[in-house]
DNA sequence: TTGAAAGCGCTACCAA
DNA sequence: TTGGTAGCGCTTTCAA
């Protein structure tokens, strides 16, 4: 390991170990406590004019950067809030919910993390998340049960926030419940009149958590009616499209929700070029009411599904980790509503 | 702030404090030494059997888990990966090539962070970046100097690396040359004979980064030869496309490169809800190969995109980071090739 | 107005 | 085989 020089060699870019606060206060010629209650502003403490001035040029020169865990070790806690990252690439709507989000808590002086936790499973997840000591963790999807709860917040979280299909034993929940989203749907298709209904499952790994509750809420819609329901494992390709639809007469189906407009676009291309059409023949119904909807022909009906909003999860985030003590909240946040155009 | 008690109270779920390895040493009955080397296997010394035991007993009764922040600052250093996440929503193409640079940086015992910088700007992103003393820096896009490079060593990172469309001084950089993506989409479109080219450009904020260089290359490919070539501003909206779609014969273009597949999907529609017949009247061709383009009639012609592969850039992290002296690497890495289909 | 020093949690050196 | 302890960089109390 590199000594620290006492005189790095001026001019040379040689690789000279980080400045620390003690470097500027060698430079400026006071001591540490000197330099941090200039850099930090604080107000409990008068220091003079020309002291802060040279303790900021100091640094300057220096390019001193402060150390992030040297500060939070100091401090006991910190301000950062973790959420792993999906694993598997996510709409454009949640996509855009998640840079909200980090908006929102970045005005809350919050720092928001996104943690690449795409090797590990389960257990070491949550432990290499608690390694990192953040105020809050936010998890999307399911696979946090209770016990990964009490791990984060024996680590010093102060909140944990589950965006899924359902509660977890002492966090906050914001409950995404994607039965809604297919019990739209089959509903929907029902009073349209379609009794012989299939539902896409994408067989693409990790959108389980979205595509069954989807299928089962149409299930569920449709249950208490003469209407049946048909699962239909789909990849995201077209050969796999054009499979389908090759045996779609003999499947004898009247309407298909497709799992979402992505999936609808693939397979209804792959029905009319098989000159199934729609909606006469069949009717086909997406979700998450993507811009390309609009633009197909026959129009696509779609689920609009609205998320929360990122301000919405910010304050709650703010409240938790001010209030630590108070009960979980537990709220619904996936409003799912048809929008009907022309395919359907 | 809570006192930490020195012996907690059982049963009762207060807000403890965090276990420490001074707790888990001791329960055990040992020092904090003996349970560091057993926890972190330390093979340069030996520890019994029966101590070992007792020690992870204890460590896991307690739920210890260490700290991070504590280790790599006794450490001097960190395996972290850093980099800031992108304020737009990116498309799938790049979700996915960034799932595959974590996993294959994991495999390589780094922690890869997508730090939210949305509020932040330059300068103070830089610093909030080099707060974190990450080993590694990725930063996509425009926007990071050679200042910010300076910055980023001096606080330790011991390899920048920057995705974008040019060198900086001091950083490796993966070259994403975009103009490229242009020059293949005009040099196919003037092969195809057609000699008054327009341009999508998007109005999209944060696109510039991409959109400005794809419309440059076009320039480029037809600079020399006869074609015209005319910018098109556009949102990613139906009605503008409608308006656009509506002047599109007095603009007398016989070609459109649209920037990308999805607003090719959305000017061709506009265009055939006008009327125009493609690519009879007016040839298109998008960029990014998305799976849309083989569902649409005509079938859209692209420029495929090739990002590099997430293994190696993850090698280039990791060789930058045994070697931080060795010359910064340029690597060109934006393949760019036509697939023809019907469209043009 | 400024400085000396303690201590956050951890690891690694040296001594026992 | 184990323990004592210094010290990573920082903030903050107490004293001067």
């Amino acid at each position: 390991m590199v000594q620290k020089p006492n005189s790095p060699s001026p001019g040379s870019p040689a690789p000279r170990s980080v400045p620390t606060s003690a470097d500027v206060a060698r430079l400026a010629g006071v001591s540490r406590a000197t330099v941090s209650y200039v850099l930090n502003n604080t107000s409990a403490v008068r220091i003079s004019e020309p002291t802060r001035r040279r303790v900021r040029q100091a640094a300057k020169e220096l390019g001193y950067v402060p150390h992030a865990a040297a500060r939070s070790l100091r401090a006991g806690h910190s301000r950062m809030v973790l959420m792993p990252a999906p694993a598997v690439p996510v709409g454009p709507l949640y996509s855009q919910f998640i840079s909200e989000l980090q908006w929102a808590l970045g005005r809350l002086d919050y720092t928001v993390v996104q943690y690449g936790s795409v090797g590990l499973h389960g257990d070491e997840a949550v432990r290499a998340w608690a390694e990192l000591r953040p105020v809050a963790v936010l998890v999307p999807g399911a696979g946090l049960g209770p016990e990964g709860v009490a791990v984060l917040k024996r680590a010093g979280a102060r909140a944990v926030v589950t965006l899924g299909p359902e509660r977890v034993e002492g966090a906050h929940a914001l409950l995404m419940d994607h039965t809604g989203v297919g019990h739209c749907a089959g509903r929907h298709l029902h009073a349209r009149g379609r009794r012989r209904v299939g539902v896409v499952v994408p067989e693409e790994p990790g959108l389980e958590v979205f595509s069954r509750p989807r299928l089962e809420g149409v299930r569920r819609a449709l249950s208490d009616t003469d209407a049946t329901v048909t699962g239909l494992p789909l990849a995201h390709d077209e050969q796999a499209a054009a499979q389908l639809a090759k045996k779609w007469r003999e499947l004898g189906l009247d309407a298909v929700f497709a799992y979402n407009d992505e999936y609808a676009m693939l397979l209804m291309r792959a029905l009319q070029d098989e000159g199934v059409r729609i909606p006469e023949d069949t009717a086909v119904i997406g979700a998450d009411d993507l811009m390309l909807g609009r633009l197909l022909r026959p129009r696509l009906s779609t689920v609009h599904v609205e998320l929360p909003s990122g301000r919405d999860l910010a304050e709650l985030v703010d409240r938790a980790v001010r209030d630590p003590s108070a009960a979980p909240e537990t709220h619904k946040v996936l409003g799912a509503s048809v929008v009907q155009r022309d395919s359907s």
